[in-house]
DNA sequence: ACTATAGTTCGCAACATATGAACTATGGAA
DNA sequence: TTCCATAGTTCATATGTTGCGAACTATAGT
């Protein structure tokens, strides 16, 4: 087993922390961690409750890679299971505003989703066709 | 040609401007474009002041569709070459405080980047072969 | 119509991602 | 210690994305 890698803090760059946020499921994972403080963990096991679809442990494994190699989450074993936590403030030190930004971009756009969801729950985008 | 496609202020999504911005390339295009304020246009012409290798025009045209297609920026013709503009204050309104984070945490990085330099000019992260 | 300039599209090679199957790691029970 | 269950990782591969040269389209000036 290759061990964790985490990032120092000055080699944590802006586009891999884009990067890594541009994927919707590493960017539900991490705003359930990051919202749910810092004794906020989830893993590959509890994840359901925040993501909808059903996704494969080996897909999630990577996701929380990608999210601790881009710097934004530690990741600790603790018997057994893994404990991941946000490491909103060291970037929050290095990059200020940042993650902040992005979490109220997401907080907007999931208000808005949940909006058009209860007026209309099977139509989207006026698409024809 | 296919018309050029600008996505409406309400389909932008953050996964998208995040992925886009995730490009090292599109964001120094972006930095550029959105610090040199609303009469600042840039196109596949006259970049090479803003970014250090050369690129083939081929590859920044697609730049430009990627960052028009995720809402970035609008791009007009007038004449023979192509206008492209941030719509930053769009997205200001509709994601407060995201490209300010965004563009504040490219400042810090280039800014680091540009000390590094100065002082070992040939030597990158101690990294040890 | 011809030429020059600016940008787009196409095709393909190189790279990235998602996932099932197989594997490793840890803790507890017998 | 051995066996089993649980949690997560790694591998192989099929599918998707990206970068770029070559060919093409669009516009302006002659």
């Amino acid at each position: 087993m290759r061990p964790l890698i985490h990032p120092s803090i000055e080699d944590i760059t802006v586009e891999g922390i884009l990067h890594a946020l541009s994927d919707p499921v590493r960017a539900a994972i991490y705003v359930a961690l990051a919202l749910g403080g810092s004794d906020c963990t989830f893993n590959c096991s509890n994840l359901q409750q925040v993501i909808d679809r059903p996704i494969p442990k080996s897909t999630l494994s990577q996701h929380f890679r990608a999210l601790r190699e881009a710097g934004l989450i530690r990741s600790e074993r603790h018997g057994v299971e893994m404990r991941n936590t946000s490491r909103c403030p060291e970037i929050e030190q290095r990059f200020p505003g940042l993650l902040a930004g992005i979490l109220n971009a997401h907080k907007v756009q999931s208000m808005e989703r949940a909006r058009l969801a209860k007026r209309k729950p099977a139509a989207r985008k006026s698409v024809a066709g």
